[in-house]
DNA sequence: GCATTTCGACCTGTATACAGGGTTGCATTT
DNA sequence: AAATGCAACCCTGTATACAGGTCGAAATGC
């Protein structure tokens, strides 16, 4: 069992709302959704008043609460702070991060091997993220960390609609991306970082229709369950 | 009256920790904070979940919630953290922004003319935070902005504590900044205002421990309500 | 047949009650 | 005098009840 109800219930719904197990826009039936997590009105609405902080369901007084909609726009954005941020991160990782830490992070990320052909959609994405976040961490500013869990979070179906597409372009720059870092060479890094993640923004408008019809047809764990396959 | 009960104890309550009427580390006792605010219990956890999610409380299950800790490293982090952001906002504006828009802020901003001397330190940071929340609004990208208000709400207090200090150059720096700005010279505003939050950053430690005192001395109110004087 | 209005069911918003656990203070012991 | 244990009180965590409002559906009028 969790902590407490509240967090049990933020924990699940959230899990929810971030993998599609909630459609975009749909109405939140308070006591049926309690009912479904097994927890009852008041913490279910105290984790629901969590995630509306967080803008990842919305709410209108009188009527209640709704999964957040999918605006392209917004999206766009989220995928353009992603970059900003990202971008600053791997420039201050290399002036900062010591020896040990950058050593440590090549380790971690060569552990596995940056080749992700024969994973789930789920676990490929888990991986890249965990990368993306790594050097995040790297810069040694905490808030950056967290800022891009969040946003990562915001996109993640997006990751997982990608994912097959660009399978062997996304291992190449992620090597050339750890060996700009590794050498400390920040504008370099920068360069590599940024262009990598404008590449999927460019294709952010369409990936969010295909997202959604690609989620409608098979269903979110058919998505995140299938296989990467080498391009 | 509010739209609810729980945005009504939200607004009240973000005002009050984001501008110490509640201490930092302090615990909220909910039947006695539910009584200030003349409200139930349950709309108030609602509101301190809300307040959780991005974090200006903090929670110890069993407990209850605290009034979120000031980490000097945090602060550091985040200011930081709005360097990158408007940093990154003012290139895009000058790239992105239409005459139209420049100009209005220009015109928006000149209005009141960037002299602050003789306001109140409430009134010279907002407009302050003002300035530099219409640039963010110019690059175009609402989640920057959204990003930049929250992380103002945790900084504003050091903003109060340093907004004494450093009129005559926050006047000639925001006046350079627009100047750039309105040439569309994205290098020079982005260099410019990144000194400008850099200047502040350097001093953030300091104004955590002289603000810390400061505040305790006469107030949050006899310190937001100072005028600020010509250096 | 279509629009409009009214009625009813359901759902949200909030208060309150109750149980369990944490905290604090006092007393006792070392 | 300091530390530890115990007990009482208070506070949190959660369920539930109730009131008010919203939305939908059915019926009636045009």
């Amino acid at each position: 069992m969790s902590d407490t109800r509240v967090s049990d219930a933020y924990d699940r719904l959230k899990s929810r709302v971030v993998g599609f197990g909630i459609r975009p826009g749909e109405r939140l039936n308070e006591v049926a959704l309690a009912r479904e997590l097994d927890v009852s009105r008041t913490p279910l609405r105290e984790a629901l008043n969590r995630l509306l902080a967080e803008r990842l369901v919305e709410f209108r007084p009188g009527t209640g609460f709704f999964c957040r909609e999918l605006e392209p726009e917004t999206l766009y954005d989220l995928y353009e702070l992603r970059r900003i941020l990202e971008t600053s991160a791997v420039m201050m990782a290399c002036a900062r991060a010591d020896d040990a830490e950058l050593r440590s992070f090549e380790q971690e990320t060569l552990k596995y091997g940056l080749d992700i052909t024969g994973l789930t959609v789920a676990e490929a994405t888990a991986r890249d993220e965990a990368f993306h976040i790594g050097i995040a961490q790297l810069s040694g500013n905490q808030e950056i960390v967290q800022q891009l869990q969040a946003i990562n979070e915001k996109l993640r179906f997006i990751r997982w609609v990608n994912m097959q597409a660009r399978v062997a372009a996304s291992k190449d720059e992620h090597r050339a991306i750890l060996r700009a870092l590794m050498r400390r060479n920040a504008d370099r890094a920068g360069d590599l970082l940024s262009d990598h993640i404008s590449r999927r923004l460019d294709q952010v408008v369409e990936a969010v229709k295909e997202g959604i019809s690609s989620i409608y047809m098979g269903g979110p764990d058919e998505l995140m369950s299938r296989v990467v396959e080498a391009s």
